[in-house]
DNA sequence: TTCCATTATCGTTCATTGGCGATTAACGAT
DNA sequence: ATCGTTAATCGCCAATGAACGATAATGGAA
């Protein structure tokens, strides 16, 4: 089980558009590498890491860093927490 | 349908912890009033209304006043667009 | 090894948040 | 009409957030 701590963290990190939109195109592409997203969003690079850097600190994406290039994706295990947690609300 | 932005607003609003136990406590008990809320927490009553204040503009708590008291309770319409969005993420 | 591509981090700026005490406003009861 | 109860608001302060450009760091390719 998550505690509020958590579950307050990931509600915080999904609190901005620019991030509910990040994890939605997560979700969908399942991986992609920051540039990609950079590519999508009209927001600088160093911004749109932040972004990700947020999502990572709440759990709900991890990156995996291969070579230059970092691929995030959503965390299944944390989202399907996020989404026990609120059916039961 | 909601959009991004109510969404995320939504969202933020439950990124505090204080907020979700708020929130939990008036899905529990259905309504109560401010002050009830202020007994449980250790906050200043000015702190607790401040987060009342955040909730109700977010949408997910609607509080009516009836007298010198203000009744808050959980937008169950909100909510329930809130689940049905987690769910199919 | 030198260059390019990619991402992370730093430093800055302005706005927002979270907490508090004090004050104000609104209403009921005396 | 005054007083007590209840909640909202104000002003303050320290901390955090959101955006940016510039810089650093890492690794692949030439």
């Amino acid at each position: 089980m998550m505690t509020i701590d958590q579950l307050a963290k990931v509600f915080k990190a999904l609190g901005h558009p620019t991030r509910i939109k990040i994890v939605e195109h997560l979700i969908q592409i399942n991986t992609c590498v920051c540039g990609e997203i950079v590519d999508i969003f009209p927001y600088s690079q160093s911004t749109i890491s932040q972004h990700l850097k947020l999502l990572k600190e709440s759990g709900i994406v991890c990156g995996e860093i291969e070579g230059p290039k970092t691929y995030f994706c959503v965390d299944k295990a944390v989202l399907n927490q996020i989404k026990t947690y609120v059916k039961n609300l």
